[in-house]
RNA sequence: CGGGGCGUAGCGCAGCCUGGUAGCGCACCUGCUUUGGGAGCAGGAUGUCGGCGGUUCGAAUCCGUCCGCCCCGACCA
């Protein structure tokens, strides 16, 4: 295989890699802010069928769509001790409300105005669950208000120090979903039902193989009793959150008066649950399944899932083949293909293969004199190129066949390489080796909050996740020594 | 916040050491020839050399200072 220009091998830098093929491929650029970043149209068609298919999904589930705002009361913020623990230092502060011109330097620049100050200062939120349940418990009298199973869809800031395209950027878009209950019970039915459409959307829509489970008290959301995740794992051998669903408890309903009238007559708080994904999964989709040709994109969530690359020598055939691509696009749209032609006479034919191979369209059809002599087409794969002829009268159909493939093999490939880096280990040597190999790793775990953190800092992986499925399995801690009941998933995590 | 690197044309870079008024590749524009794996030839356009100050007859180049960005660590979805 040819490489693309100017895009650094995986094997030589894998982060360079990344953001390589994100800038390469057009998904997204730098912002003239530290941190943040510009989503780009062919980025921001993917996020948009990220949203529209999680949408539905979240409609299915009964959940509706609202919109809550930008700022948020900086007083809220430290009504839950621990939420403002996790969250203070990154929050981005609203001080004043106006700018003022001034001279300095003999040049004219732009101050705060002092006399805008406000008397109390605003936060951008890094997530909404304060002012979210301050509005629930304006809304909820009695438990027949209840279940609230609300979603919004908006941006949230986190000044974080270290950030990387679509994995950690200062700003990033997301949904956060938002529900309360009158038994805790039934919330925590919803967080896994959350959870479950979260492993269904990255698994089948996104060809991502992940794992579920439970955070430690560690890793947990700052506020929650208990936080599920999915949780991915990338071509270098590092893990990726790729989705949360929290349990709240009545952490925030006690913090922000959340309360309702039971059919007893008695008054009691309410029970939260909230989950979200965000742009972060855009990341998660390049490095689970791009190679050092550029992006590859799973079918599902490609906004151009076949590209027809019409080639002709002349203008007749110019003509000829154009029309015919032309006509085959259409049967292919109306097959629900989404199709392009690129008709571009300024590049040869190998300039758009290589462009398309970077952008990650899943198949290339080949159009020439050759193949409309035979009345047929050649279908080329992105995964492979390997090359599969087809005849033009029943193409939309064979497409659709070879697209599931397509998928279907993302998906296996995906599995296949973190099933092959995941290792049991059963003591401390053969922890670090295993952490410095990569992948997920099994390891009996004492579950004690100081054992976690001396691991994390002599290894730099923490618990990813404490599967649903895990049983029972006695043994020594392999850190501590201490007993541990069972063992825990461990990784080195972005 | 610590360590490292870098700011020169849209992008990638050279020039700086040893001061003399800015260059290469790609991209872009025009024309012709091309087009089944990133085309060729000819012509053309493009710069407050990151900002400010200093040294000097003269600064991209030397000195000071500020700013910004990227990478690596501590924090995190």
């Amino acid at each position: 295989m040819t490489v693309a220009k100017d895009i650094t091998p995986r094997a030589e830098d894998y982060a360079r890699w990344y953001t390589d093929v994100v800038l390469r491929s057009t998904l997204a650029d730098y912002s003239p802010v530290k941190g943040c970043m510009v989503i780009r149209p062919h980025g921001y068609s993917l996020w948009e069928n990220m949203q529209r298919i999680l949408d539905g999904m979240f409609k299915e589930t009964g959940h509706e769509n609202a919109y809550f705002p930008l700022f948020i009361p900086k007083s809220f913020l430290a009504k839950e001790a621990e939420h403002i623990e996790g969250f203070a230092k990154e929050c981005a502060v609203i001080t004043h409300t106006r700018l003022k011109a001034v001279e300095e330097n003999g040049k004219t620049t732009v101050r705060p105005d002092p006399d805008s100050q406000l008397d109390e200062e605003l936060i951008v939120r890094p997530t909404s669950e304060t002012i979210i349940y301050h509005m629930f418990a304006k809304w909820v009298k009695s438990y027949r208000d209840l279940p609230i199973l609300m979603n919004q869809w908006a941006n949230v800031v986190r000044w974080e120090m270290r950030t990387r395209l679509f994995l950690r950027t200062t700003e990033f878009l997301w949904q956060e979903g938002h529900t309360a209950h009158a038994t805790h019970e039934e919330a925590k039915e919803e967080t896994l039902r959350m959870l479950e459409v979260y492993r269904r959307f990255a698994e089948e829509t996104l060809a991502v193989p992940v794992l579920t489970g439970l955070k430690t008290d560690r890793e947990k959301f700052a506020g929650a009793l208990n936080t599920y995740c999915i949780e991915a794992m990338m071509q270098d051998g590092r893990a990726l959150q790729a989705g949360t669903s929290h349990d709240l408890g009545q952490n925030f309903s006690r913090a922000f008066e959340l309360k309702f009238q039971g059919a007893d007559s008695k008054w009691n708080y309410a029970w939260n649950t909230s989950w979200g994904v965000s742009t972060r999964l855009v990341g998660a989709l390049v490095m689970s399944h791009s190679d050092d040709d550029g992006l590859v994109l799973p079918p599902r969530i490609a906004p151009i899932q076949v590209v027809i690359v019409p080639i002709w020598r002349n203008e007749e055939q110019r003509v000829q083949t154009l029309a015919a691509a032309s006509e085959l696009a259409g049967r292919l749209r109306t097959a629900g293909v989404a199709t392009r032609v690129d008709d571009r006479d300024n590049v040869n034919p190998g300039f758009k293969y290589a462009e398309w191979e970077l952008k990650g369209v899943p198949l290339r059809l080949e159009l020439g004199p050759r193949d409309l002599a035979k009345n047929s087409v050649m279908a080329v794969s992105r995964l492979d190129r390997s090359k599969t002829p087809l005849a033009i009268d029943s193409a939309p159909q064979r497409l659709l066949e070879l697209l599931d493939e397509f998928q279907r093999t993302l998906f296996d490939n995906a599995l296949e390489r973190r099933e092959s880096t995941r290792h049991s280990v059963e003591n401390w040597d053969e922890f670090k080796e295993a952490v410095e190999a990569g992948g997920f790793i099994s390891a009996r775990f004492c579950e004690e909050d100081d054992v976690e953190a001396q691991i994390q800092e002599e290894s730099k992986a923490t618990v990813r996740v404490i599967p649903f499925d895990t049983p029972d399995d006695p043994g020594p801690c392999v850190r501590s020594g201490r007993p541990a009941k069972r063992r825990v998933i461990f990784a080195r995590a972005y």
